[in-house]
DNA sequence: AGGTTAAGTCAACATGGCTGACATTTCGCA
DNA sequence: TGCGAAATGTCAGCCATGTTGACTTAACCT
């Protein structure tokens, strides 16, 4: 498909190279979150009640503060947020054991279809695009992504994956993916 | 660094895994932006101006309607932005030859500085990360994030990569890319 | 006992999306 | 030639989600 004569302008095609990873970087993101979004929409929730429900369901216990490192917003934003997912029963608050002051979040059942329902979408779009590109793309991928984030999210994302299986937290072992087949 | 029983349970593993392109792109993303957002507030500016400019920049010329399928936001929303930008000098309309109704878009002198100087940040990222990766992970990244936007969005970033040098749009072709060298 | 930390709250504001309604100019065709 | 459609612009208002700043409460720790 794509064919250029590589010869001419090594300067001009680097350029090139990156103004494309620029590119696809905002393309993908959009569609990426676009799915999540029309879910949401039609409950009356935002991205970023998402955002929230995803970490939550990830890092069940997770405590306010930890959460707020996570999403790097302020506590008044999460606030607002957070508080309307307790209300409408998505999220719960548990008294640290440990720390009395610690608000341990975690979803309710109704938190846990949603949030099934709304990363379903995104685990498919990765599942089918993985199939297709093939365990090396993949790896590309996330040597890449992987080397354009904070240091520091890097850690966090690595941290599970490094945890042994079984002090994994219950939410991450859920059911298996299953995805809508594309309409013909 | 990361080592895992790989034969304990592998729909879990799977799962760990497209969890992990998921928070990747989150991470990602926001890294991304957030240089240029820095840049921009300190001008009292936002990301929406950014992409605009970097689009106008990208596709000299450009309609109002070619622009607003590529952001796909709202005219009135887009018209708040550019006029912001032409006020203040970043981008000049001018009408079409062919069709008098079209403005077409063009950065000013101004408005190049500021994109190089917003781009630049960016494109400084993907080169390094590129470098450190390699060939090979970059054509994964790029064979990943392609699988993933929209089809139709996945023409357009490809279209002028297809276009023979000579006939591409002067404002791709400048200045080779500089970057700062990291704090040590 | 007293400073620090975790969490929450109130108020005000900015950005950047959105909808709906409507005006102007130009184009293209029957 | 005239009329509908298209490209653009504009007014008004709404909503989601981020921000800052000031302050409270409860629990922790030394």
């Amino acid at each position: 498909m794509v064919a250029l004569k590589t010869s001419a302008n090594p300067l001009f095609l680097r350029e090139e190279e990156l103004r494309r990873g620029i590119e696809l970087m905002f393309y993908a993101y959009r569609e990426f979150t676009s799915e999540p979004d029309r879910i949401l929409a039609k409950i009356d929730l935002g991205r970023a009640h998402h955002r929230a429900i995803y970490f939550i369901g990830r890092y069940p216990g997770i405590t306010v503060s930890e959460l707020l490192a996570i999403l790097k917003i302020t506590k008044q934003s999460l606030s607002r947020v957070l508080g309307q997912l307790l209300e409408r029963g998505y999220v719960e608050q548990a008294k640290g054991e440990r720390d009395q002051r610690q608000r341990l979040l975690t979803l309710t059942e109704a938190g846990h279809a949603l949030e099934q329902q709304l990363t379903n979408t995104q685990r498919c779009r990765f599942a089918a695009v993985y199939k297709a590109a093939g365990a090396e793309a993949v790896a590309g991928f996330r040597a890449v992504l992987a080397g354009i984030i904070d240091p520091t999210d890097l850690e966090r994302v690595e941290r599970l994956l490094s945890i042994p299986q079984e002090e994994k937290p219950e939410a991450t072992k859920r059911l298996p993916v299953k995805c809508m087949k594309k309409e013909a």
